[in-house]
DNA sequence: TATAAATTTGACCATATGGTCAAATGTCGT
DNA sequence: ACGACATTTGACCATATGGTCAAATTTATA
């Protein structure tokens, strides 16, 4: 049914756009903000039709924080346990700055969703976002004892790296606005990748 | 009028309680998602009330909103520019720490301002944090040009600080989701602040 | 204590919002 | 071309919400 070379059904384009208007709405102005008019708006169809595809605000918004998740899972991904300290955090971190510039909207999505108390994705953080970081932990530890890390808390770099990389997304405005009103251009995105990942190796690494 | 000790007028009292409950509903909720009522609710008042001393929602959020101004203001005092950057560097970001732990809800909606895209707070940006931020970035060059620090870009240091001490408010309930589900206690939280500290200065001091 | 001013509060109002419905229209396989 | 099914949409509805008002009550002030 899903070959890779069908064309868009009418029900994945709309719910496609859908999302998509959704994504932004929900991630300029929260869960509260939010509105169903403004999203059917943004997706270019009438309400009824949003209330076709995603029956309520609340299903809506679990169906757009689910592409987060996805997108968290990609990236983590990017943590070689099997490299050595310096490759595995260096990917690590370069693949959440690059999210953070290329999904924003998703970044700031989950931001908020945890400032509210993580109501959608309480069960994620306890069970595969747990994991990942107790698997990681342990890895941390070991190159600890082989003398190749400072002596530090695993969980406080993971924190540091995801508040860090996280920051380009959720306060690009305030980035922006520190640069005359202009987003950061590749180059300058560029320099604060190296910057962010050699601050924290040149930090951590032994 | 105002002497240190008159003890507090009805007014007084009422916008403290209703100021109060506007912080935590509105750190909860967000702007959007807030309500009078639960903000009245919160104060122990009548909805009539909250807006006899608050006119607007608007109004009231933009109260709020000035006292965290002032927390931020606060903490950024303790930049110290005229101490070498380990001092400085190290009073700043502990200052900041404590600001996320001692005011979380100020700093969740600082975030979620920003995440709206400064509605609010745009003037403060463009003119009080700019200079604040300009200022010290010619103190980082000055200990980049004496050989103290690292050769690196001064704004992307104050994005990683603001990011991990804020991530300790924003993310507040997410770290106490991998901690079994309690808030960080106060040896570790301490113990949080010397690694952020540690790392950052590892990361930049020449 | 009399009077003015400040504060409180129940009852309301207009609007916005999430959601529904049924009729109309479009799509697709046969 | 036909029937079954998917999709669209204008008109609605119930509720929530920001905000108002005027009467009642409390507090300051002279």
């Amino acid at each position: 049914m899903n070959s890779p070379i069908t064309k868009p059904s009418i029900r994945e384009e709309n719910e496609r756009a859908i999302l998509a208007a959704a994504e932004s709405v929900f991630a300029e102005r929260g869960f509260g903000g939010a509105t169903m008019a403004a999203i059917a708006a943004g997706a270019g169809v009438p309400k009824p039709n949003v209330h076709y595809y995603f029956p309520t605000k609340e299903k809506l918004y679990r169906a757009v924080v689910e592409r987060v998740l996805t997108a968290w899972l990609d990236a983590a991904r990017s943590f070689d346990m099997s490299a050595d300290p310096r490759a595995a955090l260096t990917a690590y971190i370069e693949a959440k700055m690059d999210l953070a510039r290329e999904m924003p909207l998703s970044s700031r999505i989950w931001a908020s969703e945890i400032m509210r108390g993580a109501p959608v994705i309480q069960d994620f953080l306890d069970t595969t976002l747990s994991q990942w970081v107790r698997s990681r932990e342990r890895v941390v530890r070991r190159w600890i004892a082989e003398g190749k890390l400072k002596p530090i808390e695993p969980k406080f770099l993971f924190y540091m790296i995801w508040a860090t990389t996280q920051h380009y997304a959720n306060a690009a405005h305030e980035i922006a606005s520190l640069e005359k009103g202009r987003t950061l251009d590749n180059a300058t995105f560029a320099k604060a990748k190296r910057q962010v990942v050699e601050t924290i190796l040149g930090g951590v690494v032994a």
